[in-house]
DNA sequence: ATGCTTGCAAACAGTTTGCATCTAA
DNA sequence: TTAGATGCAAACTGTTTGCAAGCAT
C-alpha cells in the first residue's frame, strides 16, 4: 500500500502557478494567478497544495518576514529580501555544507540545512528613496 | 527637540527580562515572565516595549519559525533552532561581512546584514526521538 | 502641562482545520 | 468503490492598532 499522489486538477494548476514565476511568489499571490483559471478554487486548497508540494519536494519554501515565499528552485540556495518592498531573489552564493557539520559538532544538534537571508535595500528602491 | 525615551516602569520589566534569560524567549515568554511582577501589564505593552528596545538597539531579535524570539547579545550571530522544540540557541560561526559587500556588488542590494539560521535537531530530543 | 505610554479590546495577516461533499484511480 | 482532495467557514497564532485614561518628565 503506497502512499497515493493524487492528481487533481487544482494541484496542478498550483504547481504550474509556482513554475510559471520567476519571482519568490507569496502564498497569496499564487492563489491570485491560480484564481484567474479557475475562479472557484478556495485559498485552503492553494495553501495545502502549496504544503503538499513542499513535502514531496516539488517545490521549495523561502521563510520571508511577512509570510513564506514559495520557489521553483531544489536546491539550497541564499536569499535577498528587500526591506522596503518585500522582494525577493536569489543570491549568487554557494551552499557551504561544512559549516553544518562544524555547527553540528559544536552544539550536538543533528543539523539538516541552513538558511541564509540577506536583508536590504533593492535598486528600485534606492532610486524611489533618492528621489 | 530630541526624542524622548521614558522610563516606565513596564518597559524597565521587558528590558529585564529579556536580559535574565540566556535561551532566546518569545514575545509571550516574556510576557509571562513579566506578568510574575506585574499581574496588570498587557501583552500589548510587552509587544510595544519589545519592539521599541529592538529599535534602541538595547535587544535583538531572531526571525524563527513560530514567531520572533529576542536575544539580549547585540552582535550579529547565527542561530540554530531544534525542529521538535523550536528551541533556539548560538551557532559559533563568525559573521562574515565580506559576503555582504559580494552580495551587494553582485546584486545591486544596498545589504544592511544578513541571517543565518540551522535546523536541526536538539540533543535532548534526539534522545527523546531514540527511545 | 505635555505628550509619550499604558491597558483594553478589536483588528489584522497569514495560515490551518473540521466537516460534508466530491472525485481520481 | 473509496480514500484522498476540495470548498467553505470558522478557528488559530502571532502581532498590531485605535482610543481613552494614565503617568513620566
Amino acid at each position: 500500500m503506497t502512499v497515493q499522489r493524487r492528481n487533481t486538477r487544482q494541484r496542478t494548476l498550483v504547481l504550474d502557478a509556482v513554475r510559471n514565476r520567476r519571482d519568490h511568489p507569496s502564498a497569496e499571490d499564487i492563489y491570485l494567478d491560480v484564481r484567474a483559471q479557475d475562479a472557484k478554487i478556495s485559498r485552503a486548497t492553494v495553501y495545502r497544495n502549496l504544503r503538499f508540494l513542499e513535502g514531496e519536494h516539488a517545490i521549495t519554501c523561502v521563510k520571508a518576514p511577512g509570510g513564506d515565499r514559495f520557489d521553483l528552485r531544489l536546491d539550497a540556495h541564499a536569499h535577498v529580501v528587500c526591506t522596503e518592498c518585500g522582494a525577493v531573489i536569489d543570491a549568487s552564493v554557494p551552499y557551504d555544507h561544512e559549516v553544518d557539520d562544524a555547527v553540528a559538532r559544536s552544539t550536538g544538534f543533528l543539523i539538516a540545512d541552513h538558511s541564509t537571508l540577506f536583508e536590504g535595500i533593492c535598486p528600485a528602491c534606492q532610486q524611489t528613496l533618492n528621489s
